[in-house]
DNA sequence: CTGGAGGATCTTTTT
DNA sequence: GATCCTCCAG
């Protein structure tokens, strides 16, 4: 096999000449550059050990990204490196940018020569374009989505005769994506795991989705990743060339990378050695996407010689707040340990409180939000943090209601909204015709008559014949295979893409989207739509094309939208930010909320099912991460029912609550309008023992019927058995409720069960009416 | 082939 | 509660 050469550009072996009169001559001058003013001394030492591989543990609100785009510059200016000679990555594109806008503030237009910067993904993309052949792809491949993922799946599953029922292909997609974490081939996937879906078939269809991709042109996330490493692996030359240009490598949230990622960068590394990791294990969140806390823990061992620096210093929270967090923090066993300082004044305890459901939870945090704002806080300067998105919808209800402007961040995508996306199908058959799965996106939509059948019988051709869905159309469109009307609808369609193909020459792109969506009457279909978000989609259109005109050319925009699945949110209205605990990370906030600290909901009963103590310690790092967010107010609060799906659940409030040192948490006696279920009323909850010192040991009810649970060898896969502020005893042996038995439920009386589903039974009271509830919820009457 | 009705399933986090 | 899927009647 052949590679391309790398195009080497100016980025010969020899050093970069110095600049005259720059501010290089006076730092090796030793002059002070004025960009090492006002570090401390540790972040110094990290910006100044420039050579050998260095591990910079910076805890939450230590400075560390001003830490890595200060070494980025000072690396620069004292011309050890040409920008593009310098590897950084990071995990998000909202990092990536915000180090490159940081930079730029630092040492100015040279940032634009650093061609390097940006997610391992879009570095990986990089890399396989330039060597699509050694992986088994042209160039121009394109970047399947997870929905693309997902439907392609769904076809190698049905023709391999599984039942997709039982076998979802979402599972699969999850298994393969682990492999590919963890940079392994169908062929040295272990035969156990293989195993693991349908009936050991795991690894075959994995083999075959791999084929599928490569005859499709096309690539997953994980391949970007998977590819560049093998190739890496397999031609040594292709990767000196790699290791020669890198003479510096940074790496960014170093405790969020995954095997594969790992693997590259020690690979990369083993050519100029000059490999800067940040990062911090009490803050690695994205294990269940592969992420080793592990690479972090031992990047000593891994890196001869390496030096390690702490950053230890706060700069963000209160040393309430800073307290509670390490507090917190430190119940985990695995973890290199750090003493986080706080620089500030101290401020308030945090605030734990306590509501009867989920909504009462919202009321009371617009409450607080509202008068905070009269005070004189803006909103922009407030966040909620939940652990699962389902709890924001309480939120926003609570803030339109108030009339309090709110924005969700990293909410519903907007490249992911089917509107979007169906356009985008649109352009990427136009700019690249073999996109099998676009193409079977739109081919009728909006309707033309071409129905599965004949997309069927379109596939059939496409693989006996070994070419694209396309091209099939196009031989098809010419027989009498299909019936006249889709024939004729088939026709127009594959005109006006040769139509538009040509256009791409001569006209500007954002004006030919609009010529496209008009000629394919996407846009009359929702016109004509009369469901009430149509206008919004129509909008959404609007602004995808608006959107396109930041970019020179349509597959610039292409390629750009596969990546960066996020649209940049405009900071600079005040509103309240709602988010996940997982997108907050990075970002700090005067005021945080943290509602929904529940058993179950957090720490995360999945977690702790599919991963036990790891699972639990990553909960417990999110919880970290979310106290950490707040500068100078964090508000904790649970609810004692919930409504998850459709049923209510009562909740034990989480065990982290009580894991938080009681020096600094305040609980706060709320008078909630559900008079008598406030604090105090329920006698045997452990929420109200916390008038008594807090407990720092891990006997309180959460965690003992957690380690009940362990004991038993099984996880706790029901939800908390509390009713009512009452601790019920817990059948454990199954009930074994059968349609047609007479039950008693605490809350709504007598019934007769008239469905079961697993443990979901639905009864009708004989007062309450029908209602849906857990089995373990009821007894036999 | 289309459209509507009814049913099942889901909700952890993301490049 | 919502969305996605399947099934059935036109």
């Amino acid at each position: 096999m052949t590679s391309r050469p790398i195009d080497l550009g100016d980025f010969e072996e020899a050093p970069p000449p110095q600049k005259p009169g720059g501010l290089s001559a006076r730092a090796l001058a030793g002059a002070e550059a004025p960009y090492l003013k006002g570090l401390n001394p540790e972040q110094r030492a990290a910006v100044e050990t420039t050579d050998g591989p260095l591990l910079v543990l910076a805890g939450a609100g230590t400075g560390k990204t001003r830490v890595l785009t200060t070494r980025l510059a000072h690396i620069l200016n004292t011309g050890k490196a040409w920008p593009g000679q310098i590897l950084c990555v990071t995990f998000t594109n909202k990092a990536a940018r915000e180090m490159r806008e940081r930079i730029g503030h630092l040492i100015g237009g040279v940032v634009e020569g650093m061609t390097w910067l940006g997610t391992f993904h879009a570095i990986g993309v990089k890399i396989l374009r330039s060597h699509a052949e050694l992986a088994g792809l042209k160039s121009g491949f394109s970047i399947l989505d997870t929905d693309d993922q997902i439907r392609l799946l769904k076809q190698i599953i049905e023709a391999a005769g599984i039942d997709e029922k039982r076998w979802p292909a979402r599972q699969l997609a999850g298994l393969i994506d682990n492999w590919k974490n963890r940079g392994l081939l169908p062929a040295r996937v272990p035969a156990g795991e293989a195993h693991a879906y349908g009936n050991g078939r795991g690894a075959e269809l994995y083999a075959e989705y791999q084929a599928r991709l490569r005859v499709v042109n096309a690539v997953d996330f994980g391949d970007l990743l998977l590819e560049v490493l093998h190739i890496f692996q397999d031609h040594p030359d292709v990767l000196k060339e790699y290791q020669r240009r890198f003479k510096y490598m940074l790496v960014d949230e170093y405790q969020d990378t995954n095997v594969a990622q790992y693997l590259w960068l020690r690979l990369l590394a083993q050519g100029h050695k000059n490999i800067c990791c940040v990062g911090d294990d009490d803050q690695s969140i994205y294990g269940w996407r592969g992420a080793e806390v592990d690479n972090i823990l031992r990047f000593e061992k891994d890196f001869p010689g390496a030096k390690v620096i702490r950053l230890e210093r706060n700069y963000r929270s209160t040393p309430q707040i800073l307290g509670a967090a390490s507090g917190l923090i430190a119940k985990n066993e695995s973890r290199l340990g750090k003493t986080l300082r706080s620089e500030r004044d101290d401020g308030d305890m945090i605030t734990l409180r306590s509501h009867w459901d989920g909504d009462e939870e919202a009321r009371a945090v617009g409450e607080d939000i509202e008068q905070l704002q009269r005070k004189g806080e803006k909103l922009n300067d407030m966040a909620i943090l939940v652990r699962a998105s389902f709890q924001m919808r309480a939120f926003e209800d609570r803030f339109i209601t108030l009339g309090v402007p709110y924005r969700v961040v990293g909410g519903p995508r907007f490249y992911e909204r089917q509107e979007v996306r169906d356009a985008l199908a649109y352009l990427k058959i136009t700019a690249s015709p073999d996109n099998d799965l676009a193409f079977e996106r739109i081919i009728n939509v909006p309707k033309r008559g071409i129905g599965d059948t004949s997309v069927k019988r379109m596939h059939e051709h496409a693989r006996k014949n070994g070419y694209s869905l396309y091209r099939a159309a196009e031989v098809v469109s010419q027989t009498d295979e299909l019936p006249a009307k889709a024939r004729t609808a088939l026709r127009t369609l594959l005109e006006s893409f040769g139509r538009w193909r040509q256009a791409l020459q001569g006209l500007p792109h954002t004006e030919l989207a609009e010529i496209i969506l008009d000629e394919s009457g996407y846009t009359t279909m929702w016109q004509n739509d009369k469901s009430p978000e149509a206008q919004g989609r129509l909008e959404n259109l609007k602004e995808l094309v608006r959107s396109m005109g930041e970019f020179e050319t349509m597959e610039g925009f292409l390629e750009h939208i596969a990546l960066v699945m996020d649209t940049e949110s405009n900071a600079s209205e005040d509103k309240v930010n709602i988010m996940t605990l997982h997108s907050a990370k990075g970002l700090e906030f005067g005021t945080v909320f943290l509602p929904g600290w529940e058993e179950g909901l957090f720490p995360h009963q999945r977690s702790l099912d599919e991963n036990g103590r790891a699972g639990l310690e990553e909960e417990r790092r999110l919880a970290y991460v979310g106290i950490t967010r707040a500068k100078r107010r964090a508000t904790i609060s649970f609810a004692q029912n919930r409504r998850v799906h459709n049923l209510w659940q009562s909740s034990l409030p989480s065990r982290f609550i009580d894991e938080l040192p009681e020096a600094h948490v305040e609980v706060a006696p709320m008078a909630n309008s559900y008079g008598g279920y406030g604090i105090g009323s329920y006698g045997t909850s452990r929420f109200e023992e916390r008038t008594t010192p807090f407990s720092n040991t891990y006997d309180t009810p959460g965690w003992q019927r957690a380690q009940r649970a362990y004991a038993k060898g099984e996880a706790m896969r029901s939800s908390p058995n509390i009713i009512e502020g009452q601790l019920v005893a817990r059948e454990t042996e199954g009930k074994n409720i059968a349609r047609g038995a007479r039950v008693f439920h605490q809350k709504f009386g007598y019934g007769r069960v008239s469905h079961v589903d697993g443990n979901k039974l639905t009864i009708d009271f004989d007062k309450a009416g029908e209602k849906r509830v857990l089995d373990s919820f009821v007894e036999l009457a």
